[in-house]
DNA sequence: GGTCAATATTGATTTAGATCAAATAAGATT
DNA sequence: AATCTTATTTGATCTAAATCAATATTGACC
């Protein structure tokens, strides 16, 4: 089996905000020392799931929301007419769960795409700790900015990009990603499936595995199975529609 | 000229959150009559705007958050290959600028598409006033959430609807929003051309007059220029994959 | 190691919607 | 009212990606 994303917490010792190795990346990085431990005391460190579990289905209540430690998930939804499917990956640093927020119960169901751990803050203690914390507060107000922000982008490349340039932007967003907690941008390991890419990216999954196969052919990428290679990224950006500078 | 969205606030009074006939809509829904005279003082009301002014423009430093009054708006965005276009529409009652919030610059444009008022709500303001006033900053939490709910329902839309469905969609989620501001739910004026329509859904201009005349060839709706007039709801909804309940 | 099920690739064919191209129609401007 | 511009409709043709179909590969499980 493919371990993507390799488990990078799994010692023994008690694992808090302030020895994880996210923290940067996470709600602790913005706040203080003393901060960090009254955050730390709402959360619920090291959950952990199995290949295929899910951390919540369509439709349940929203209590919390979760931050991934290692691992990968993807969140979906289905209509009552059986439309739609899968709506976003998440990766250690990112956070889950915010699709409840608005209306108390998840409009999507969120699994696991190979073994992972997450930590759980239930979203009222989350609430009261940032009306103490300004910062918190403006963090998390950062955090549902960033999702808008990305939703709209997304909105952009499935209103008006070609297959080739969905799948290159989604390389070059996951290469992002990695990179952002120190795994290697150039080589992916992607934990989902091409079916998986083709219900996010809006195309069918014998496409992606076409997309791949021309940018390997164009040289740009390298294709093992799960295993992708990007070897020029200027081309890749500039496809992706991403500004290279 | 088509006046979609009449102007009904146009009476020489004072304007104020209190006595504004939207405000069962707006932040103050989830305010007690006090609180609701704080966050009056920190709005400016009534800001007017013409037919093709922008409310901000792209890389606009954010530094408020606004509330259409009457007329609507539409938000788009050009990257810098030339690619996507408008990525929403506002009216009374709905939110604008939260694509600013999490790094301080707009990723959007937003254009009157008719003479409207917005009231606009400085964001630092809004944000210290949160702290004092924890139903605010709930509300606010699930203002953005809904804006995120949205975008990912969207996404579904556009990954997996056909042109038809596309189109039904969009009326019926027009509907809904006029209805919400009293409007008629059933005789849809549309301040927007059918180019913005197709940007929006990502389909070519000519699908959306297309799919318009089909629509109109079912007898699910009336279509004379800008007026839509929406004749069975039953099977628009069934189309727009709404359950009917 | 061998079997099975799930996943991925590759090719042939079809099709939904884009694009190209006029012809109208509506609004704006004089 | 007359002109000009912008928006809309409708038809003909084209094409990107879906679908259908057949292998091939990989990983899971006895």
């Amino acid at each position: 089996m493919v371990v993507a994303m390799p488990n990078v917490n799994q010692r023994r010792t008690v694992i808090t905000c302030t020895n994880c190795r996210l923290n940067r990346y996470c709600l602790p990085a913005a706040l203080n020392k003393s901060n960090i431990k009254q955050l730390e005391a709402i959360v619920e460190h090291n959950c952990s799931y199995e290949k295929g579990d899910h951390l919540y289905r369509q439709k349940a209540n929203f209590k919390s929301v979760y931050v991934v430690r290692s691992g990968s998930f993807k969140s979906y939804a289905i209509r009552y007419n059986g439309k739609g499917r899968v709506n976003g990956f998440f990766f250690p640093g990112e956070i889950i769960g915010m699709d409840g927020i608005s209306n108390r119960s998840h409009i999507n169901a969120v699994q696991a795409l190979e073994h992972a751990f997450v930590c759980e803050i239930p979203f009222s203690k989350l609430k009261s700790l940032s009306l103490q914390i300004p910062d918190l507060q403006h963090h998390f107000f950062a955090l549902m900015g960033k999702e808008i922000t990305n939703d709209q982008e997304f909105h952009n490349l499935l209103s008006s990009y070609t297959a080739e340039e969905r799948t290159a932007h989604f390389l070059i967003n996951l290469s992002s990603r990695y990179e952002r907690v120190s795994l290697s941008p150039f080589r992916l390991l992607l934990p989902m499936t091409r079916g998986d890419i083709g219900e996010y990216l809006g195309l069918s999954l014998e496409t992606i595995s076409r997309m791949f196969g021309k940018l390997h052919r164009k040289g740009l990428i390298a294709v093992n199975n799960r295993e992708i290679e990007l070897l020029q990224m200027e081309p890749l950006l500039k496809i992706a529609g991403c500004a290279t500078k």
